[in-house]
DNA sequence: TTAAACTCGACTAAAAGTGTCAAGTATATT
DNA sequence: AATATACTTGACACTTTTAGTCGAGTTTAA
């Protein structure tokens, strides 16, 4: 129940992209360094995020990456899915193993699983790019305080 | 970015001890096999739920567990946090390493994954082992379909 | 031509997850 | 009091995933 640090890398690289849109382009040496990664591993990740199309990258000197869309097209889960990180609370492990007998109670938890992953699914198919470099916040759940959950 | 069997075990063992309620205790021995789980693995995770006080053990011949608390007073993720099962997107790794610097891009990035562990939370949080087997979804995204969010 | 920059695939080390094992302790029934 | 049932504890082993490295390329603008 925590996202690796493909994902995450995955993200303040896309982000670093967006805020610099219109500029030069970003070399992913300059993103290392900036961010403190490891470049070769960086690089792992672009090439992900550049099969799945969300990114161009143009070689020689003076080349590097940038967005292949728009911020606000760019999807987040789209990031996610390129770099393989899993999004998926309920892949593998109990409740797909004994898919023919399945018990009552195993089909009960598993539909709440179902649920928690849906919802893990809408906050980031709906988030975008855009959204993320304007410090957007999905609006979903009433709570105010979310002081009260750290029981 | 998925859950461990601990949670997925637990949650299951928790349905089970909910829908026995009322009847008799259960044992670990019965419920192992029934759902086709390790003895010794359920024993160590009963343990968790056990010290975190919502189920309670009586001992001896006739013995076994049962729910400490009303389903509707058990939340399912104080059931994870009992078996430690993590429940936190940004956990360790990149966006914690490097609390100094913080670039604008890590910091953007950082505010998107604690909206998402605030929405996990929140599902997790309100969700009862009521409303687990009463198969009650929370209504929360407003997605009728979610056929479309497989791209 | 050449240096900057991206591409590819195999490899390794560390961490987390998934269990197993053995030797107990407690207790309701007989 | 004996005993079978059932819970308790802690150390250990195996497997999978993750994180990161390495090296030998290929492409292309200056």
């Amino acid at each position: 129940m925590k996202v690796s640090t493909r994902g995450k890398y995955a993200m303040i690289a896309m982000v670093n992209l967006a805020l610099a849109r219109g500029g030069n382009m970003v070399t992913v040496k300059e993103l290392a360094a900036r961010e403190g990664m490891s470049l070769t591993y960086l690089e792992q990740l672009f090439v992900g995020l550049r099969k799945a199309g969300i990114l161009t990258s143009i070689r020689g000197p003076n080349g590097g990456f940038q967005l292949a869309l728009a911020p606000e097209e760019i999807r987040v889960i789209d990031i996610l899915k390129a770099v393989g990180e899993t999004v998926d609370s309920l892949k593998d492990g109990a409740g797909a193993r004994r898919p023919e007998s399945g018990s009552e109670a195993e089909v009960l938890a598993g539909l709440m699983w179902e649920g928690l992953s849906a919802h893990v699914h809408v906050y980031l198919h709906q988030m975008t790019l855009k959204d993320v470099i304007q410090r957007a916040q999905s609006p979903c759940p009433a709570f105010s305080s979310l002081e009260e959950l750290a029981t």
